[in-house]
Formats: C-alpha cells, sequence, structure tokens
DNA sequence: CGCACCGGGTTCTGCCATCTGC
DNA sequence: GCAGATGGCAGAACCCGGTGCG
C-alpha cells in the first residue's frame, strides 16, 4: 500500500485528472524524457517489508480506475502490465478518442487487453495507418478493437504487419478480399509472416499432392472461401483433410474438387467437432433408411452438413421427417438443413394449414427466404379459398 | 412469371501454453 | 523468473436475393 509513496504520488500527479482532454505530447514522453532517473532511484528501493515481486503502479492503477477500465479483470488477464512504471494509459486514451471511440470503449479495450497500454503513440499511429490501408474509415477499426482488441495489440511488429499485408496481396487476394479477411479473422493480421506462410505453403503442397495443376490459385480460393483458415493450425486443417478424405473414401480428384469447394468452409473447424459430426451423421442416416453411399453423397453436396452439431443436426432431420418429408427428398434437396429447426417447424406448420403436398411439389420451398416464403403462402392461401 | 440454382452476407473471441529475450 | 510475443485451442448456423431458364 504505501510503498514508495513519493513516486507514485509525483507520478500521479503530473498528468492529473483532466488528461482525458489533455493536448500534444501524452504522458509516456512525459514519463520516458522527464522522470526516468530521478525517480527510479528515488522509489524503486523503498525499504518497506517487500511484497513478492514488483508492487502495482499504484497511480496507474488510479487512473486506470478513473477511466472506467475493471481492473479486476486487467490484473486477471496480463497482471505485468499492472506493476509497470511507464505505461500510455493516458496517450492510448486519447489516441483512441482521436479516432472516434468512446470512453466505455476505450476501457473494455484496456480491460480485455490491458498490454494496450504499453504501445507508443508511434507506433499506434504507425499501425493505424497500416490498417487504414485496408479500412476506409476510423470507425470500421475502432469497431474492430471494440469487439477484439487483442487482435490490433497483440503484436508490437508493425513491420511484420505491413509484411503480412503485401504477402496475401502477392497471394493475388484483392482489396475486398484483404477487407473481409481483416474484418472477420483480424488476428491473422497479427501472425507471423512466417506463420501465414506456411499455412499458404501447406494448402498448396495438399494441391500439388493431389495433383492440382495450379497450387496458387488453390490456396487463394480456400482463404477466400474460409476467411479462418489462417488462424488455424495446420495441424488441424490437415487432420480435417486427412479425416475427410479416410472417412469419405474419396479419390485424389474428389478430394480436390470438394476441398476447392464448399468443403473449404468445413476446414477450420474442430477436429474433434468434426469427426463427432461425421460420426452422428452416420449413425443417424441408416436409422432414417439411407445407405453407406447415400452418406458420401450428402457430404460431398452439401459439406456445410458437417457443420452442424449432432443435436441440432438430429432434431432437424427428425422434425422434416416428422412433417412428412422423405429422406430422399433431403438427399436430393440438403440446402434445406440450412435452416434453423425453428423456422423449419414454423414452415411446415404454415404449409400443411394452406394444404401444401410436399409430396407432389417438392421440399424447394422451404429453401427460399422469409420474404419470398411468405408470399408464396400468401398466394396459395387465397387461391385456395376462392 | 415462377422457380431452382447458386453464391453471398453475417460471423470469431478470449483464454491458456510455450518460447524467448532480458 | 519476469513480461512480452506468439501459437493454438474450443465454441458451433442461419438467412437472403440475383439471375437465368423454362
Amino acid at each position: 500500500m504505501a510503498a514508495a509513496p513519493g513516486l507514485r504520488t509525483l507520478l500521479s500527479l503530473l498528468p492529473s485528472v483532466p488528461w482525458l482532454r489533455v493536448f500534444g505530447p501524452t504522458p509516456v514522453h512525459l514519463a520516458s524524457a522527464c522522470l526516468p532517473r530521478r525517480l527510479c532511484s528515488a522509489g524503486t528501493k523503498r525499504s518497506e517489508p517487500k511484497p513478492p515481486v514488483n508492487p502495482e503502479n499504484e497511480s496507474l492503477l488510479e487512473n486506470l480506475n478513473l477511466m472506467g477500465v475493471d481492473v479486476m479483470m486487467a490484473r486477471q488477464r496480463q497482471p505485468g502490465v499492472l506493476r509497470k512504471i511507464f505505461t500510455n494509459e493516458q496517450g492510448l486514451a486519447h489516441f483512441l478518442q482521436g479516432k472516434g471511440a468512446s470512453r466505455k470503449v476505450i476501457a473494455g479495450i484496456i480491460s480485455r487487453y490491458p498490454r494496450a497500454i504499453t504501445r507508443s503513440i508511434d507506433h499506434l499511429e504507425q499501425r493505424w495507418r497500416l490498417w487504414r490501408n485496408i479500412f476506409k474509415t476510423d470507425e470500421e477499426i475502432v469497431s474492430i478493437l471494440d469487439r477484439s482488441p487483442e487482435s490490433f495489440f497483440r503484436s508490437s511488429d508493425n513491420g511484420n504487419l505491413e509484411k503480412n499485408i503485401d504477402f496475401l496481396v502477392s497471394l493475388g487476394l484483392n482489396e475486398k478480399d484483404l477487407y473481409r479477411l481483416l474484418t472477420t479473422a483480424p488476428r491473422t493480421f497479427s501472425n507471423s509472416l512466417e506463420l501465414n506462410k506456411q499455412m499458404v505453403e501447406f494448402l498448396e503442397d495438399i494441391c500439388a499432392e493431389l495433383g492440382g495443376q495450379n497450387p496458387e490459385q488453390f490456396a487463394k480460393t480456400i482463404i477466400s472461401r474460409n476467411l479462418y483458415i489462417l488462424i488455424r493450425s495446420t495441424k488441424r486443417v490437415k487432420t480435417n483433410i486427412d479425416n475427410l478424405r479416410a472417412s469419405l473414401k474419396l479419390s485424389d480428384e474428389e478430394l480436390l474438387a470438394l476441398l476447392q469447394g464448399h468443403g473449404a468452409e468445413i476446414l477450420d473447424l474442430s477436429s474433434e467437432y468434426l469427426k463427432n459430426n461425421f460420426n452422428n451423421l452416420q449413425q443417424k442416416m441408416p436409422s432414417l433408411g439411407s445407405r453407406k453411399a447415400d452418406i458420401k453423397k450428402l457430404i460431398v453436396s452439401y459439406p456445410m452438413i458437417l457443420y452442424i452439431g449432432p443435436d441440432t443436426l438430429n432434431s432437424k432431420l427428425d422434425c422434416l421427417i416428422k412433417g412428412g418429408i422423405t429422406m430422399k427428398q433431403i438427399l436430393k434437396k440438403p440446402k434445406v438443413l440450412d435452416y434453423s429447426t425453428q423456422n423449419i417447424t414454423e414452415r411446415l406448420a404454415e404449409l400443411q394449414r394452406v394444404g401444401y403436398d410436399l409430396k407432389k411439389n417438392g421440399i424447394n420451398i422451404l429453401d427460399s427466404s422469409r420474404k419470398r416464403f411468405v408470399a408464396k403462402i400468401e398466394k396459395l392461401a387465397a387461391s385456395s379459398s376462392q
């Protein structure tokens, strides 16, 4: 508590309360430029009972509290940051405020990723500029930071970030792809260049092994179809590919086609999860009167079925069957499984109400937007009441 | 005109483990 | 032995509408 009182009070007094509206040089400069020598010698070696390691920086805690940061959370996540003597919370706050972030957003960012306050203004400005190469507005970036502070702040290596962007561009990913990538999987850009390269090379190798003619194109296709690929381990992706090949007994050609098609969308799933879903499907299908060959056909034509967890999938299938739909119809139009069980249930009830014959008319009507579905029902109701 | 086909949009962080450099 | 940097993991679908064809 009373450790090094002189240092703490001085530090906390200098850039005192109204600092959130401070202009110009930010506290980190003060801290690093003016304070070090005297204060360190005066403050660090106080002869207090000496708690374990370094004590927490009281004035920092005070600042964070004033800023509305959840200090408990910050402590739990990165305790070391709270012990640092020189931090840049005020500079960071000022910087983010200038980009349009609210006090609450800023507090949330620091609470969840405390290390953010160790970044210098120069670093922040440079990194922001790099992100702005891809985003059109500051608001977009702020919203990503609010969503995932770690993605922006975890790495201090701006050079690596720049190289990553160059690398991704060199793969043939266009502006829109980069935008989608940074929006949906911002962590990709904090990966080391090496890690991203490894994944790309891995994908290219897979393509070549399977006899594909254009490995570069293949890798690019997979990435743009599945934006999460680059934040997954090659181990995971490899396991999934191996499992798909083995369990479906796919030829090289079939596998290649699957991966370049919608199969890409399930490659990032946890391998255990994917395996579970496959096993469940394999158990469930025969009980609904399907053969082995049907399972393969189903997955190849609609890989997203493996994205659906066992409980959800089973209840969805049961719901369809109960509604009088045959497995054969589902196999022919698996996309009906895209829709939630709730949605399917409601639609089946509606269809029954207007006397729609699913046997005769097929189930395509279930695979349509709400607007279209409602329009169709209205028309059917009108014509049947006439 | 109605329908089937198809692709697109939304979305995915927050934690822990391990290494590394000091 | 620290804090920082980085890798890796679990978690788990749903919906819309353009368009071309008959």
